[in-house]
DNA sequence: AAAACCGATCGAAATTTCCGATCGTATATG
DNA sequence: CATATACGATCGGAAATTTCGATCGGTTTT
């Protein structure tokens, strides 16, 4: 009969495939090079088998390495999971949140969030992480985040999405242009304008694309658009037009500014903001009581 | 940052919940039972939550307990799994293959196909299990059982199956009979005859009475038939008349009587023989060599 | 040729695990 | 009502393990 092998053992050789280095991954996990080193050699012990290929400068898997990894981090995040459960089985909003959210999201709900939550649910910890949409889905399908706050629809395999409100875009302009002056306004009147977006990665581009029905060609990318504030001072210095979600505006990103800020003249131009988690997270219940939570702090905004 | 649950605490927990006694789970895991005791208490500590409760006399599962016993039991079979992964990923037939076969099957099949295994494949452990259909599935998926060669079809959720060969259904009747002295045999012709067949929960029960399109009140049920020995024994005492399969006579169980052993004038009346595994087994591959391995035992017996 | 890097290995120390014995409590028995 | 029995919790010491720093042997870079 040989025995098991260890959930440490299996934890040790994830972080080994994701650093690709022994001494690195040890770091990671907070022990000793040697330590890590003496596991994975038990663990292929174990096994049987060779897991890893240590050949000159580089650490490579095995097919069958690969595959257990595979199965070793779906194990983790199970464990994990129980533990997510347990925590979670008491009232909801005792135990910790590790929430994601997206840039264009981030700084305009945070602050009154973070502020209600304190004084609703002073127990419970909440971790934010602010990163592009492909990251947060990356960590949230390893177990590295709990729950995410971003605009739908985002694919996302194993998960679940709950849509919290629409958000709807402004066009922002400087009070003399075309734009700010028509009677009415028109998503197609932007055809030919020069919007300034954020970069390539940011969902808010693609949503905003493809609720004008503008194309790749219709847009400037200005150099280094990092961050909605620095397009709207583009903006207000006359060097284009953008366009900005509600939340943002409500949060007073144009304060300071004397651009013009006007709401479509049609229905559903906009994105949708919404939570996603793991389709198997112990958590939907608590994480639904969120989604009602975060509805009630916009209300105050 | 609270620890993480071990694989053996979860492993004593699932071992509680199944034996509802601290002593006897111990035992069942090979270990004293305060050992076990300090290790739920444990357990309970590291998810900071009460699974068990002790009170008089009996030993419950909280609500929270049961639904960490099923994730348990999931991740266990999960790390059992990633072994049999690495123990399949050498050649096939090197491991151990821990194999469920029904009762109306084992006797006429394992001789035969031990005798070849050890032969071809003298490294290949066969762990063999005989039981009725539903326990062979419930210990499949628990993964007590990698594979099991039984009827088919039999319900079973979260497998595969790998239908085999047909085992045709001979009439077994005295020689002075009617239907012993039939011109042609028909499924028709066995209404009313006084039909005996293995009491309630083997297959071969079901399948019978499926392929004659008899009913439970055409049949004769003998106290205690628990082996088909017995009900072939019974009918060379002119009790009554049987279906035995195929596999059964070819094994030459009604040598030593004088039975009548006729094929049915009809196409399919008989039942399927095949292979189970679970969807998630990551050794399909070899599980299919198997049941080639077992077609040709059958051609040479 | 020397230095730097990387993973394996070893022995000692620290930690954890495990067991038998015992305790406390609740139930069954005389 | 007293005693016996069954069960799980707890404790202290022994045994097993885990962990670390130091070091080795190999390769690559300088």
């Amino acid at each position: 009969m040989s025995r098991q092998p260890t959930l440490k053992q299996l934890k040790y050789l994830c972080a080994l495939a994701q650093h690709q280095h022994f001494g690195n991954a040890a770091k990671a996990c907070h022990v000793s090079q040697s330590t890590l080193s003496a596991s994975i050699v038990e663990l292929e012990d174990v096994l049987s088998i060779s897991l890893v290929e240590r050949n000159n400068r580089a650490v490579l898997l095995t097919a069958v390495g690969q595959e257990v990894v595979e199965r070793a981090k779906a194990i983790l995040t199970d464990v994990d999971d129980v533990v997510s459960l347990c925590e979670a089985s008491g009232e909801p909003f005792q135990g910790t949140i590790r929430l994601g959210v997206i840039p264009t999201i981030a700084p305009f709900i945070l602050p009154t969030m973070l502020k209600s939550l304190r004084a609703q649910h002073p127990d419970c910890k909440l971790f934010v992480r602010e990163d592009l949409s492909q990251a947060l889905v990356d960590a949230l399908q390893v177990g590295d985040l709990d729950v995410l706050l971003l605009a739908l629809p985002f694919p996302a395999e194993h998960t679940d999405t709950l849509s919290l409100f629409e958000d709807p875009f402004y066009l922002a302009a400087m009070p003399n242009t075309r734009l700010a002056m028509s009677t009415k306004l028109r998503t197609k009147d932007l055809q030919g304008a020069e919007m300034l977006l954020l970069e390539e990665g940011h969902c808010l581009r693609d949503h905003a694309l493809e609720a004008c029905k503008l194309r790749e060609k219709d847009v400037t990318v200005p150099y280094q658009a990092t961050s909605l504030t620095t397009i709207v001072q583009m903006v207000a210095n006359g060097i284009g037009t953008t366009l900005l979600p509600k939340m943002a505006t409500d949060a007073g990103i144009a304060e300071g500014t004397n651009l013009v800020l006007r709401p479509f003249d049609e229905p559903d131009v906009g994105r949708q903001i919404g939570l996603m988690w793991r389709k198997k997270t112990p958590r939907k219940h608590e994480f639904g009581l969120l989604g009602a939570f975060i509805q009630e702090c916009l209300d105050q905004i």
